[in-house]
DNA sequence: TTCCAGACGTTTTTT
DNA sequence: ACGTCTGGAA
């Protein structure tokens, strides 16, 4: 038989696409001129994501095969955001590139060479909650943990994982940012190393490893080194003032055999250093890279000049930044509005009444955006939206793939790709009647015991460490796993979760659930989201590494509906709205209480302020209510933000607000009072 | 050991 | 308002 091969479609060497007339002359230079190591800093609404978008293009247009370009971004929207609209640019679907976050791209490279590090290649991911359970498990048998005020799994969790991403010692992190826990550096040492250990025994990698373990794999092993190294001729990196010290190191060993990788990023923009981000990485490039070139694009084309302005206001107030002035070429529009507002509920009216009237005024909801410093700040303008039957999406609420009940279902499937998966056994048998976590854990041993066997486990329908009262609860289990072993080769992971609803989750979910009927529609849309997915393995990364959430698009049918953006000002980078309204202006909520200890992060929070207003392409609204709720005192009197007071009054518009019931005396000032009906 | 109820202390930001 | 911890009953 004679074996055809189909190529992929290489594109002819002629340039069809007309770079020169889609870019300004900076952008032009990026996309042209860019080979070996270079910086792109690129100030807020600059183009930057359009430069990537052409210069990938342009790569591809010049013939460089797909498999050998890395696009590393730092959300997965932006990732496919780009492909998508390089496709449309090129008209064709280059196959093989290497994209997503680095999370990904280390996940997919480990999967290549697990062995190599001491993993199996099914090993599984563990998201922060069960690495919050992990670390929990690993307390146990440790001593003062009973004690006077050891610090809990989940801020254990985090110290362990600030010491992993900066390289530093637990003791270093305790001292910097945990000073009350400093006595404890031996235990959170002893547990760190124990739950090294379980994640070895379970083959489960926790977020960190996928940066940790991939650039061990790199350091150690040569053949795979010298095949990425080869591989990535170009490597293109989004965001790289956001990176932390791992990734960093991670690009410069990728980089050094073709040398050419494209950072692009804008030091006024890092807000990541809470999880071990450097803006440093960014400032010292040209010690990382010899003969670096670097461009600058300083053109913002996004915002009006006043929204501009007053964004460079603020980040004058910050000592550490380049010095960068940022030229708008929009025309003028109106200046942002500081509205005042007495508390929580009428800044929640007023949103929702302005937002309609700007839908009047002909902007659609997808072209505005109200964004907030942390979600439980959403809260009651959610309520209003009910309300008024404003729809609306959350980005930054709860994240749907973590919640309970999809956890459950997916526990099992967990298991079946990977039998020594503790964490997820532990909750697939605690959700069976008269089986706690006690029996769950007697229940495991056995089974470890045994060789870990599943096929060899199922056999007994008994195992060791079942009381009697745990019968009928295990027999559950039992029959489900028993059912699932068998259809794993064939089903898919749709089938396999209808399958498992078939036989007992549906009704736990009738008898335990008030919202039972909520949930069961979360699992048919997780069924939904699985038909894209033939292979339980890579199902399963997908949803652990996936950014999706409650009442977004991947799971709500109303894709294309119009609705309203409420986001976090972290979620809502590299995106942009015609309005934007900043909500929660206040001392005690922006900046954060908790990030105030230092002036460098109090510079970050002022970086999140600038980050938030240069959204707005020509609206600006900043809210000050004038009370917020401490959950400690009730309601407190609650002064404007620092960022606002710091700003040169000439720059915005106050508008005061008068509600329903507000007592407001002094009609008599000149400003503009806005009545909510 | 499990399970339920009521108390408590807690709230940043994300892969 | 939400998960986590505690105590007592089954």
């Amino acid at each position: 038989m004679k074996k055809y091969v189909l190529h992929e479609t290489f594109p002819s060497k002629e340039t069809h696409i007309d770079f020169r007339s889609h870019l300004n002359d900076q952008q032009y230079e990026v996309v042209t001129k860019a080979e070996g190591p270079c910086l792109v800093l690129a100030g807020a609404g600059s183009g930057k994501t359009r430069t990537l978008i052409y210069r990938l293009a342009y790569l591809l247009e010049r013939g460089v095969p797909p498999r050998n370009i890395l696009l590393m971004t730092f959300t997965n929207k932006a990732a496919h955001e780009m492909r998508d609209r390089t496709e449309m640019l090129l008209k064709y679907k280059p196959k093989g590139l290497w994209s997503g976050t680095f999370h990904h791209v280390g996940n997919k490279s480990l999967r290549m060479y697990a062995e190599a590090v001491g993993y199996k290649k099914d090993f599984t991911i563990l998201d922060e909650h069960d690495s919050q359970d992990l670390i929990k498990a690993c307390m146990k048998g440790i001593e003062k943990v009973k004690g006077e005020r050891f610090p809990k799994p989940s801020v254990v969790r985090s110290i362990i994982s600030l010491s992993v991403n900066t390289k530093k010692s637990i003791q270093d992190i305790l001292d910097e940012k945990y000073p009350y826990f400093w006595q404890f550096s031996d235990e959170i040492e002893k547990i760190k190393d124990i739950y090294q250990k379980k994640k070895k025994t379970s083959n489960s990698m926790d977020y960190d490893d996928l940066l940790s373990k991939w650039k061990e794999l790199l350091e150690t092993i040569p053949q795979a080194r010298k095949r990425f190294t080869e591989q990535f001729k170009y490597i293109l990196v989004d965001e790289y003032q956001d990176t932390n010290f791992l990734q960093a190191d991670i690009i410069d060993i990728l980089a050094e055999h073709h040398k050419n990788v494209l950072v692009v990023g804008d030091d006024a923009q890092a807000i990541y250093s809470f999880r071990g981000a450097r803006v440093d990485n960014i400032l010292k490039i040209p010690d990382r890279f010899r003969d670096v070139k670097i461009f600058k694009l300083e053109t913002n084309y996004r915002s009006t000049p006043e929204v501009l302005d007053l964004a460079n206001d603020s980040l004058k107030n910050n000592e550490k930044q380049f010095h960068k002035e940022l030229k708008a070429v929009n025309d003028y529009l109106e200046k942002p509005a500081l509205v005042e507002v007495k508390d929580l509920y009428s800044q929640a009216s007023f949103v929702a009444q302005r937002v309609l009237e700007m839908r009047e005024e002909g902007l659609e909801l997808k072209d505005i955006a109200v964004l907030f410093r942390a979600h439980y700040q959403a809260a009651e303008l959610e309520m209003e939206l009910v309300k008024r039957g404003i729809p609306y999406i959350v980005r930054g609420g709860i994240r749907f793939f973590e919640q309970a009940h999809i956890k459950d279902v997916l526990s099992f499937l967990r298991i079946i790709v990977n039998p020594t998966d503790e964490i997820s056994w532990m909750r697939a048998l605690t959700l069976c009647p008269g089986i706690g976590p006690g029996y769950a854990s007697r229940i495991y041993e056995s089974f470890r015991k045994g060789g870990s066997n599943l096929k060899a486990f199922l056999t007994k329908d008994t195992p060791e460490g079942v009381p009697p009262k745990a019968r009928s609860g295990y027999s559950r289990f039992y029959k489900i796993m028993k059912r699932l072993v068998g259809e794993a080769a064939s089903g898919s992971p749709g089938d396999i979760i209808n399958l498992i609803m078939e036989e007992g989750y549906h009704t736990h979910l009738l008898a335990n659930y008030e919202n039972a009927k909520d949930r069961v529609d979360d699992i048919r849309e997780l069924v939904n989201f699985s038909h894209d997915y033939k292979a339980v393995q890579d199902f399963l990364n997908d949803v652990t590494l996936r950014e999706n959430f409650r009442g977004e698009t991947v799971l709500g049918a109303n894709e294309d509906d119009e609705q309203l953006v409420l986001s976090t000002i972290h979620q809502a980078k590299g995106l942009e709205w015609d309005a934007v309204i900043i909500i929660g202006l206040c001392e005690g909520q922006f900046p954060h209480p908790k990030a105030m200890k230092e002036e460098s992060e109090i510079e970050e929070e002022r970086r999140l302020f600038y980050v938030a207003s240069t959204r707005a392409k020509k609206y600006l609204y900043l809210m000050h209510p004038a009370t917020r709720y401490d959950y400690q005192m009730g309601l407190v009197v609650a002064r404007r933000s620092r960022f606002l007071e710091e700003l040169n009054s000439n720059l915005y518009e106050v508008w005061a607000v008068e509600g329903e019931s507000s007592f407001s005396e002094d009609e008599d000032s000149a400003e503009e009072i806005i009545s909510l009906e």
